[in-house]
RNA sequence: GGCUAGGUGGCAGAGUGGUUAUGCAGCGGCCUGCAAAGCCGCGGACAUCGGUUCGAUUCCGUUCCUAGCCUCCA
C-alpha cells in the first residue's frame, strides 16, 4: 500500500509521491531555544519522528529539523537572566535534544541553526528584492504580499478580508499591513549581522525558507509543523520560497499536527499550567509520554491529563505483559517485521490509534498461543512494531519493576515472595496472604504463574 | 465577526452508506487455595433538526457547541 498523507494546501488526504523516486526530503519547524520544551512542543517532534521512521522503511529520507537561535524572545531571555545569548541557546539546545531523546525521538539528519545561515538568508532576501517581491524601507526589508497572487492559499485566507480586518497599528514603513519583515535593523546591544541594508537581523520566517533550500533543495516533499504555524509562518515561508524560486513549489505536502490542551485548557505561562518535558521525563518513562502523544490521531486535538497518561500506561502494561518472559535472540528480533496491519494503519496518514488497536490483536493472539514457536514469532512481531512506533524499548521486567523509589527493593520483594511460596507450599494461606497484603500496601502486585510468582509495581 | 478543524458508548479514541474498532472501567463465566494476570462472553454510541437513499453514525444542508488561527506561539 502506498503512503497517504493529508495535505493542508489541498485540504485532503492524498497518495504520497515524492519529487524524486525513492527519495524523500522533510522539514520540520523545530524549537526556538529560549526555554525548555513543553509537552505541546513535544507533539510535533514525536509525531513527525514516527513519520520519519515510517518513511525510512520505504525511502531514502533526508530529514531536517531546524533550531531557531536568533529571536526576540531569546534576546529578552538574555536580558532577564543576565546570561549571554550563546549560553542560553546552547543550554536549551542541549536540553531539547536530551528531552526529545528521552521521548524516543531519533535525531534528524540535519539540525540547521538560523545563526549559521545568515548569508543564505541575505542572498534570498536580495533575490526577492531583485525580482520585485520585496522592498526596503527605513532599514527594514519587507515582503510585498500584494506581489504574490497565491498569498493566502495555504491558510485559506482572503487578502482583502484580512486588510479589512487589520489592526489599526500598522508600522509606518509598511506599504500594506500584511507585508511581513524579512530583515530588520538591530541596535548595537542586540545581535546583528552586516547586510546590504545595514546591520540587522532576520525576520522569523526567512530562516526556514533559506535553510530548506540549502539542505533539501528548492522543492521539498514534506513540510511539517504545528497547526498554529499555518498562519502566518508557513504562509509566509511559502510565499518567500515560491517567489524566490520562480514559482517552483516550496513543499509538495504540508502536514500540520493538532493542538494539545492541558486538562481542557490552553497551556499558558500566565495560567501557570505549562508542563515541561524536562521535568516530566524525570518521573515518567519517556515511552509512556510518547504513547500518550500518539494515542490520538496527529491531526486531532489532544487533551493532556493524568487520565490520558494512565490510559497509555494501561496499554503498555498490556503489551509488556504479553511479551514478558519471552527471551528473543537478536537474530530472532531482526528477522521479524511489524504486523502488516500496523504498517497499513500508519501508512494511512499516520493513524497511530489504529496501529495500536492492531497491535493489541497480536497481543491477544500471543496471550492465547500455546505453541512456543508461535509465541516467539508473535512476540518478535510485536517488538518490531514497537521499534517502528518507538515504544516497547524497555526490558519487560524493568518496565514492571518501575521506579525504584519505594521502600522495598527488588531484593526485599524477592525475599518476601520466597517466604510466601514456602507458606503456600505448606498450605499456610493466612501467612501467604498477609505477605501479599504487605506487598500490596507497598504498591506491589503479585501474579502467580505455573513458572512461579511474578511481581510488578502498580 | 472571518477562516479551518471537530462534536462517537462511563472515559480515551479509530472507523464505516447496511455486518466486531481497540484500550481502560463495569457485568457474567473459565482459570486460581483466594487473588492478580490471562482467556471467553455481555451490555452500552455515533450533538441537533431536516434532506438524499430501500437503508445514514457514515453523504448534503440547518442549528447548537468546542478548539485553533486571524498578534509571538508546536
Amino acid at each position: 500500500m502506498t503512503i497517504h498523507l493529508h495535505d493542508t494546501l489541498r485540504g485532503r488526504k492524498l497518495p504520497f509521491e515524492p519529487h524524486k523516486e525513492g527519495e524523500v526530503t522533510m522539514y520540520l519547524c523545530g524549537p526556538t531555544v529560549y526555554n525548555y520544551a513543553h509537552i505541546g512542543n513535544a507533539r510535533p517532534a514525536v509525531v513527525f519522528d514516527l513519520l520519519a521512521r515510517l518513511l525510512r522503511r520505504s525511502y531514502k529520507l533526508r530529514y531536517a529539523r531546524n533550531i531557531t537561535d536568533v529571536d526576540d524572545k531569546i534576546n529578552q531571555a538574555a536580558i532577564d537572566s543576565g546570561k549571554k545569548i550563546d549560553e542560553i541557546t546552547a543550554q536549551y539546545i542541549k536540553a531539547y535534544n536530551d528531552d526529545m531523546r528521552a521521548l524516543g525521538v531519533l535525531p534528524p539528519d540535519i539540525e540547521p541553526r538560523a545563526t549559521q545561515h545568515i548569508d543564505e538568508m541575505i542572498v534570498m532576501i536580495g533575490t526577492l528584492i531583485d525580482k520585485g517581491f520585496a522592498y526596503e524601507a527605513e532599514g527594514h526589508v519587507l515582503f510585498d504580499v500584494s506581489s504574490d497572487p497565491d498569498y493566502g492559499k495555504l491558510s485559506k485566507r482572503d487578502l482583502r478580508e484580512m486588510i479589512a480586518g487589520a489592526r489599526v497599528e500598522v508600522a509606518p514603513y509598511k506599504r500594506s499591513a500584511q507585508d511581513f519583515v524579512l530583515w530588520k535593523p538591530s541596535t548595537p546591544e542586540l545581535p546583528g549581522w552586516d547586510s546590504p541594508w545595514g546591520r540587522g537581523r532576520p525576520g522569523w520566517h526567512i530562516e526556514c525558507s533559506a535553510m530548506a533550500e540549502k539542505h533539501l533543495g528548492e522543492t521539498i516533499d514534506i513540510h511539517a509543523g504545528g497547526q498554529d504555524l499555518v498562519f502566518p509562518h508557513h504562509e509566509n515561508e511559502m510565499a518567500q520560497s515560491n517567489c524566490a524560486h520562480d514559482g517552483a513549489p516550496f513543499a509538495r505536502y504540508w502536514l500540520h499536527n493538532g493542538f494539545l490542551s492541558l486538562d481542557s485548557t490552553k497551556m499558558s505561562k500566565s495560567l501557570g499550567n505549562v508542563l515541561l518535558v524536562h521535568d516530566m521525563v524525570k518521573k515518567i518513562p519517556g515511552e509512556l509520554i510518547r504513547l500518550a502523544l500518539l494515542g490520538a490521531h496527529y491531526r486531532q486535538p489532544l487533551d493532556w491529563s493524568d487520565a490520558a497518561l494512565e490510559g497509555a500506561r494501561s496499554m503498555l502494561d498490556r503489551l509488556y505483559g504479553a511479551i514478558r518472559g519471552i527471551e528473543l535472540s537478536d537474530a530472532e528480533r531482526k528477522a521479524a517485521d511489524p504486523p502488516a496491519a500496523v504498517i497499513e494503519a500508519l501508512e494511512d496518514d499516520l493513524n497511530s490509534p489504529k496501529a495500536m488497536a492492531e497491535l493489541f490483536s497480536y497481543a491477544r493472539a500471543l496471550n492465547k498461543a500455546k505453541d512456543e514457536n508461535e509465541r516467539r514469532k508473535l512476540a518478535a512481531e510485536i517488538l518490531a512494531a514497537g521499534d517502528l512506533l518507538g515504544i516497547l524499548q524497555m526490558d519487560a521486567e524493568s518496565w514492571f519493576a518501575g521506579n525504584n523509589d519505594s521502600e522495598l527493593s527488588a531484593d526485599d520483594i524477592e525475599s518476601l515472595l520466597k517466604q510466601r511460596d514456602e507458606a503456600r507450599a505448606s498450605r499456610d494461606f493466612a501467612t501467604a496472604d498477609s505477605i501479599r497484603d504487605q506487598l500490596a500496601a507497598a504498591g506491589i502486585t503479585i501474579e502467580d504463574s505455573p513458572t512461579g510468582a511474578r511481581w510488578r509495581r502498580s
